[in-house]
RNA sequence: GGAAGCGUGCCAGAGCGGCCGAAUGGGACACACUGCUAAUGUGUUGUGCUCGCAAGGGCACCGAGGGUUCAAAUCCCUCCGCUUCCGCCA
């Protein structure tokens, strides 16, 4: 939820923001009236209420002779008590509604959709093979250590078994996350992944992007597509104690996506799944710290993608491609020789205090004031991150160089050998 | 899954349907006293919404949501959570 203090004194702000995410800036003037329209019923409400308790009390100190006439007022005031909560709770239900229908305002992000990231920089160089370029599933099928037909045969279409030297070499990129992690200073976390819908609706996942959920109807339980979600409600409804500067967390869990919308876009392979495994980092901080925190997470996704030795670039997020609840997003793309691409492994979003507003996350300020606090999260490491290490580090007769890092993990191979 | 009990402010812990936003104790903070610390004394010690330039008002909140009543922390219902016991599965 964005903040209403700041829509009062500068809708065009909001109007700006929506534009440039190109979204519909008239929902700006539907939440201003709506918020103006709730002043007023809850104003109507409140005298009313304080009518009602005032009189009450003269009933209760009243002698039995006068009580029946003062009951009969009593009773009309309660009928017009309850009338005008009534509007008073419609008002906040029209006013929630247009509160949720605005995604957070844009902080620095560039104008436009999909298309109009800008590019921050390039870190190292796509290699040019000189051999014939297998794409990650044939190197993984070859390697014996990514199975997707027995993926479908148990779960569908976008699932598959990690196997052999792929479960080992997964499990050794993210452990070596989470070591990282906890070296900057991270408590590390294993969350649920199941989550309550105030979890979802909280972190921002139940707008738009709704579908893209798993939900478990009978027990009114999402599955969570990003541990970001479990982090984020973690701390709801507390006040923190950022006077020592920000709260970091890592989670480590299995991430599930519905992937609607996405037939046949990266069907083959593990990019695009419906279960993966990722590493994510989490910070509550002061909001007057968070664009510095944000230049943090990217700093430690950096620190991790060269620690795998791929070429990368770093994009600005176009505000059009931001999720609901980001003011600002880097994705950190790495270089796919079989597709002669960047894709996307990392991404970070400053969230501002949009999320924590709704989740109720707060911080004392100097004054001791409690104060809505600002979250930010980003991947450390993904199942996805397989494909670029596969790719970038393949050698001609199908083999696959282990980036150093990677090798304590794999019983100090160097090299990941086809077994056919 | 069945049964019982419990759920109040930072913590502990009271609370006849109106005088309870809430006793009391502890903690924390401020001031005073003391050569320092300790002890002692006094005071302060919630959050949200709303009106107001401000001072300061008003309203709401005693696990959540409903209900009864002129009036509910207090009565009733549902749900959630915790504890204990029984059963079942690991």
């Amino acid at each position: 939820m964005i903040d209403l203090r700041i829509l009062r004194e500068d809708p065009d702000l909001a109007r700006a923001s929506q534009s440039a995410r190109g979204a519909d800036p008239a929902v700006v003037d539907r939440l201003l009236s709506a918020d103006v329209a709730r002043r007023a019923a809850v104003s109507t409400a409140d005298t009313l209420r304080a009518e009602q308790k005032a009189f009450g009390r003269t009933i209760g100190r009243a002698s039995a002779a006068d009580r029946p006439a003062l009951l009969e007022r009593g009773k009309q005031l309660s009928a017009e008590v309850k009338a005008a909560e009534v509007a008073e709770t419609e008002a906040n239900q029209v006013l929630a509604a247009a509160h949720l229908a605005i995604p957070n305002l844009i902080e620095g992000a560039p104008a436009g959709g999909e298309q109009d990231y800008i590019v921050v920089k390039h870190v190292g160089t796509p290699v040019e093979f000189d051999f014939p370029v297998r794409d990650h599933l044939a190197l993984g099928e070859g390697l014996g250590a990514i199975d997707m037909e027995r993926g479908a045969k148990v779960s569908g279409a976008r699932f598959y078994f990690l196997r052999g030297v792929c479960a080992q070499l997964q499990w050794a990129l993210l452990n070596l996350a989470v070591t990282t992690a906890i070296g900057h200073g991270m408590v590390p976390m294993v969350p649920p992944v199941l989550v309550k819908p105030e979890a979802m609706e909280g972190t921002g996942f139940l707008g738009e992007h709704a579908d893209e959920v798993y939900r478990l109807a009978a027990d009114d339980l999402y599955l969570v597509g990003t541990s970001e979600v479990p982090l984020a409600a973690y701390h709801s409804d507390e006040i923190l104690d950022l006077s020592s500067g920000p709260l970091r967390y890592v989670g480590w869990s299995s991430c599930f996506r519905r992937e609607a919308g996405s037939y046949g876009k990266d069907t083959r392979g593990i990019i695009r799944v419906h279960q993966f495994d990722k590493v994510e980092m989490f910070s509550y901080c002061r909001p007057d710290d968070a664009a510095a925190e944000h230049q943090r997470l990217l700093g430690f996704e950096e620190q991790m993608l060269a620690a795998v030795e791929v070429p990368y670039r770093v994009i600005d997020t176009a505000a059009g491609d931001l999720g609901t609840s980001a003011a600002r997003k880097f994705d950190c793309e790495a270089w796919l020789p079989s597709q002669r691409a960047y894709r996307e492994l990392t991404s970070t979003s400053n969230c501002t205090t949009f999320q924590a507003r709704r989740l109720g996350v707060r911080y004392r300020d100097e004054d001791g004031k409690p104060r809505v606090a600002a979250t930010l999260n980003g991947t450390l490491a993904t199942t996805r991150w397989l494909v670029a290490i596969l790719e970038n580090h393949q050698q001609p007769d199908g083999s696959v160089r282990v980036p150093a890092a990677l090798r304590p993990g794999l019983g100090g191979r160097e090299v990941l050998e086809p077994v056919r």
